[in-house]
RNA sequence: GCCGGUGUGGCGAAAUGGCAGACGCACAGGACUUAAAAUCCUGGGACCGUAAAACGUCGUGUGGGUUCGAGUCCCACCACCGGCACCA
């Protein structure tokens, strides 16, 4: 775009302010017991200048939160800032109503890209990561964001991953407790107690009957393999464990992903395949009903948590046995439809369950091994693409069917996982689809045993409800009932038991990476020569990575950290850890660290914890006025919905268990969640490098100003939608903030600013070139006219309820309609333009601190006090009373569509307004010479006239 | 297939069940200017009609329904976006 005249000097303006802001140190939160330096606006604005903010003199908390970004060589994209804007704006708005906000900002350092760069050139990964944050840093600075950065962290930092490490100490030595009277964390301690032979704390222990019972299984084991069958114990119950189990192993990039993190790596042309593989696992499982059942008490889209919910995957059913035809085995099955039990035609075995090996017959032997391998071999691309056409072979088994003694073939097939359930199924091809079709293909009896209610439905592979048939003693029930009576019988004879089952797997931690977090834990070999694990110290933490030369795996396939020979080895024999951690677990507390950013003693100070988190405060107060003013945990967290299930559930997670811990007050780490929607590329396509799409917020703000492009990101549109971008909408919200600025200067003023500064000298400040910008001479410290007034409390009116709800196009938008309306004003008062200043400061900052500072000079006889910044001027409250009309525009319809608006005075009665609108003469050419058969009135709001 | 969301001018959008299209973009006309840019003013859903207007008819994805009155509530369907997907 050609470069034209600057609607004003946002050139000075913005970095003006942005210094004068970090000078002041503005947008410092304090914390409790914190000393506010004297002459800090937000000590001036609540009296604590130069005093200790004792927790008791401090304002109501706000804790509003921004997904900290992963910072790429790419720098910030548009996406980025729409967040932060949001963000920003409600900070601001909210400093302004008088809350003490806590706006915070950081980086999620650990990650691929730098350490890719580093196998390539060398370059350790810290440098291109600082180069990175300097870069993102510069950028995010330039757009004027209120963050309090002395609180700023990057999950890199040796003090931050110090405490990730601690907190994954918590996790090791920690364990579910599922009694029914605990059913939380407990710290592994209690359980190597109840274990031990001579043991301390009975009376905690007592209390919990899975304590109990499983001292008891460890002393009926023989003495001599006790220690081993302690520590199997031990390791089964650990909140973080190791496991053989198969992974997803990506040999391109040489590390392990997550069930989570699959799709994502896939899509970008990775080859993933199943592996197994020792790895570290996080017993997310042991939350599932909690991560389930919380999402209740928090303020969340409900999309959101119907994502989490699917991806929690509660289903309620049953276990039930089969006996093994001619051996003494059993098979556990899970169903949702124990009611379906006697259209079991056959039983599928996943191919890799434990029973496969010894139930195969000699004459199936060959097939069934050929199939494993079949199976085995898949890849999950191929898994998917092949999910269609069913396949599988017979074991040469039998089961029997418990309530009616068939036998019944035993097949495997890979349409059952191993890993959901029992990895076992029994077949109902009649009323379970894929049942259907492996039926159809292998040519398997299908038998019916639900009749749908609508007989016109044909029962081949109907799944829904309906009324059980053939079915003995459960004929005639319809599904629920006939569900309850067979499980009561199935548990009667302890055949079977209702049991729930989630889809959600644990959490595979470990990554065969050099750039994230060293596990705190090293590897022992006990006499028996068998390896066994164990934590290092608290005290022992930071673990710091070894420096390398090269960050390629080794040849055999073991993590670049095992390179590192000296770091590897200890002196006494043991052998470090050498996976590392995902770089979801910076992210999973940073939250918790920006409460107390430099504690050395404690990942948070627990004060500081339950301050911010409002825990107390927010019962004390929804008791007292029955609406939460602050509410528990972050008061609103914004980021984008690619986090749904992942970074959220997994934060989660941790916080459950430091919750469980007794380390943070709150049983939820966020309390209100907003997913901002996507910014899409001017062609209405994602953004993208190779569309060639890409927005760069630095060319917009060469040419725009920060504010400009703050204001243009929200008046988009909602902050949830997905919307594309548009660069005359940019100069349209630009051109607004040009019509501000010559609503308070004098153009001549401008005019010589222009001149002097394009002859302007290095030892000219900018400050003086401002300098000579005027306000405009129709600027009057005069008393507003009642009809101002209305537009300044109608702006008012609107904006703060806007904000309230988020809808920040509309607040803009309600500006506008007051800045169009002000500029034609003669004079104007400066009261009313100092209030609209403050209005504008959230959105437009730079600006409305600079016309605040001029409007200011003019000499006042009403006394206002004016802090150093707007940022904590005391947001205004808009006057129901002045918005009052003396007459109202009323809608008139006949028979329901719209004919005329007539004025009436406000205290019309209903009389008055009947007449008024029968008079009309519009109304009048529909009703004339027709009776009036009813009129429908609904006060101040609009009239009806129904003829005949 | 299942779950969630969204469908309104040329475009981004706005509307407690009560005047559809606020605000902005783009566009057109005018003022200022030697001229342009910038700025300011005016106009604008479609159709019919007219010199121009008025008046009128239609109009919020489609079809029904509730209601004096529906973009808004209910039912069915269509399209698009996002998520999940052999989870028994």
């Amino acid at each position: 775009m050609a470069s034209s005249r600057r609607q004003y000097p946002f050139h000075l303006i913005e970095p003006k302010w942005q210094q004068t802001w970090e000078q002041q140190q503005a947008f410092r939160a304090f914390n409790p017991g914190d000393t506010v330096p004297v002459g800090h606006p937000f000590g001036v604005r609540h009296n604590l200048s130069g005093k200790v903010a004792d927790r008791q003199l401090l304002p109501p908390k706000f804790y509003i939160l921004d997904m900290f970004p992963y910072p790429s060589g790419a720098g910030l994209h548009v996406g980025h800032p729409e967040g932060y804007t949001a963000t920003d704006i409600l900070a601001r708005y909210r400093r302004a109503c008088g809350f003490n906000v806590l706006h915070p900002m950081g980086w999620d350092s650990f990650g691929l890209p730098a350490e890719q760069y580093a196998v390539k050139t060398g370059q350790h990964p810290r440098v291109t990561t600082e180069a990175n944050i300097a870069n993102f840093t510069r950028q995010i600075k330039s757009l004027g964001f209120s963050y309090d950065w002395s609180r700023e962290l990057a999950t890199t930092d040796v003090e931050y991953f110090k405490w990730t490490q601690w907190i994954f100490l918590k996790l090791y030595n920690s364990y579910f407790d599922h009694s029914s009277n605990i059913k939380k964390a407990m710290p592994m301690a209690l359980l190597q107690d109840a274990l031990s032979d001579s043991p301390t704390q009975q009376n905690e222990w007592s209390k919990s009957e899975v304590l109990v019972n499983l001292r008891k299984i460890i002393f009926e084991a023989a003495p001599e393999i006790r220690n081993k069958v302690r520590r199997f114990t031990e390791d089964q119950f650990r909140l973080a464990y190791v496991s053989e189990a198969p992974v997803n192993w990506s040999p391109d990039l040489g590390t392990v992903l997550s069930n989570e993190e699959v799709e994502e790596w896939t899509a970008k042309g990775h080859t993933v395949i199943r592996k197994p593989m020792r790895q570290w696992m996080l017993r997310i499982t042991a939350y599932a009903e909690k991560l389930l059942a919380d999402l209740d008490t928090i303020d969340w889209s409900d999309s959101l948590k119907e994502m989490q919910r699917n991806w929690i995957g509660r289903s309620e059913g049953a276990e039930v046995k089969f006996q093994i035809s001619n051996s003494e085995s059993q098979m556990t099955v899970f169903t949702t439809r124990p009611d379906t039990l006697f259209g079991a035609t056959y039983m599928v075995l996943s191919p890799e369950h434990k029973l496969v090996g010894e139930i195969t017959t000699a004459g199936q032997k060959q097939a069934v091994e050929d199939y494993k391998k079949f199976a085995s071999g898949k890849s999950d691309l191929e898994r998917t693409e092949l999910a269609k056409e069913k396949s599988g072979v017979f074991t040469g088994a039998f089961a029997i069917n418990p309530v009616n003694g068939e036998k019944i073939p035993i097949w495997i097939a890979d349409y059952v996982l191993a890993s959901y359930g029992t990895g076992a199924i029994m077949a109902v091809p009649a009323h379970d689809t894929r049942d259907f079709e492996f039926a159809q293909k292998f040519q398997l009896p299908i038998v019916q045993v639900v009749q749908p209610n609508d007989p016109k439905t044909n029962w081949q592979g109907f799944t829904d409800d309906g009324v059980a048939v053939n079915s003995g003693f459960i004929t005639g029930l319809p599904t629920p009932k006939a569900k309850g009576k067979i499980s009561a019988w199935l548990e009667e004879k302890g055949l079977g038991k209702k049991t729930i089952n989630y889809k959600l797997r644990d959490w595979l931690f470990s990554r065969q990476r050099y750039w994230g977090e060293p596990f705190p834990i090293i590897w022992k070999k006990d006499a028996a020569g068998n390896l066994y694990h164990e934590a290092l110290p608290e005290s022992s933490l930071p673990l710091l990575p070894p420096s390398l030369e090269d960050y390629k795996p080794t040849p055999s396939g073991e993590p670049p950290l095992a390179r590192a020979k000296d770091w590897l080895h200890l002196p006494d024999g043991s052998v470090r850890e050498t996976n590392t951690m995902p770089q979801w677990a910076g992210s999973c507390w940073y939250y918790l660290r920006y409460l107390d950013a430099k504690n050395s003693a404690a990942f948070v100070g627990q004060e500081v914890e339950s301050y911010w988190m409002g825990s107390e405060e927010s019962e004390k107060r929804k008791a007292e006025s029955g609406k939460t003013e602050t509410t528990p945990g972050v008061d609103l967290y914004v980021g984008g919905t690619e986090h749904a299930v992942l970074h959220l559930l997994y934060a989660r997670f941790w916080h459950k268990v430091l919750f469980d811990l007794g380390l943070v007050s709150t049983a939820e780490p966020f309390y209100k969640l907003v997913n901002q929607g996507l910014i899409l590329g001017e062609d209405g396509q994602k953004m993208s490098k190779s569309r060639g799409n890409v927005v760069n917020p630095d060319d917009v703000l060469v040419e725009y100003g920060a504010d400009a492009f703050r204001l243009y990101e929200m008046f988009m549109g909602p902050l949830q939608d997905t919307k594309p971008w548009n660069t005359r909408g940019v100069e349209g919200v630009y051109r607004f903030l040009g019509r501000v600025w010559r609503l308070f200067v004098d153009e001549n003023s401008e005019t010589e600013f222009e001149q002097a500064e394009t002859v302007t000298t290095k030892e000219q400040s900018n400050q003086e070139l401002l300098n000579l910008i005027r306000l405009n001479a129709s600027i009057k410290d005069v008393a507003a006219t009642p009809a101002q007034l209305k537009t300044l409390h109608a702006c008012i009116k609107k904006v703060t309820e806007d904000l309230d709800g988020m809808r920040f196009n509309t607040a803009i938008s309600a500006m506008m309609v007051f800045v169009n309306d002000a500029i034609t004003w003669e004079t104007k008062p400066l009261v009313v333009l100092r209030d609209f200043l403050i209005l504008l400061q959230p959105f437009a900052p730079h600006l409305a601190e600079e016309l605040w500072g001029k409007l200011n000079l003019q000499p006042s006889t009403f006394n206002l006090q004016h802090p150093m910044t707007l940022a904590y001027a005391v947001w205004p409250k808009f006057d129901a009373a002045l918005l009052v009309e003396s007459e109202m525009e009323i809608p008139v319809q006949v028979n329901g569509k719209f004919r005329d608006t007539i004025k009436v005075a406000v205290d019309a009665d209903n009389a008055m307004i009947e007449a008024a609108a029968k008079a009309s003469e519009k109304v009048q050419q529909f009703i004339a010479g027709k009776a009036i058969k009813k009129v429908i009135l609904v006060p101040k709001r609009m009239v009806n006239l129904i003829v005949g």
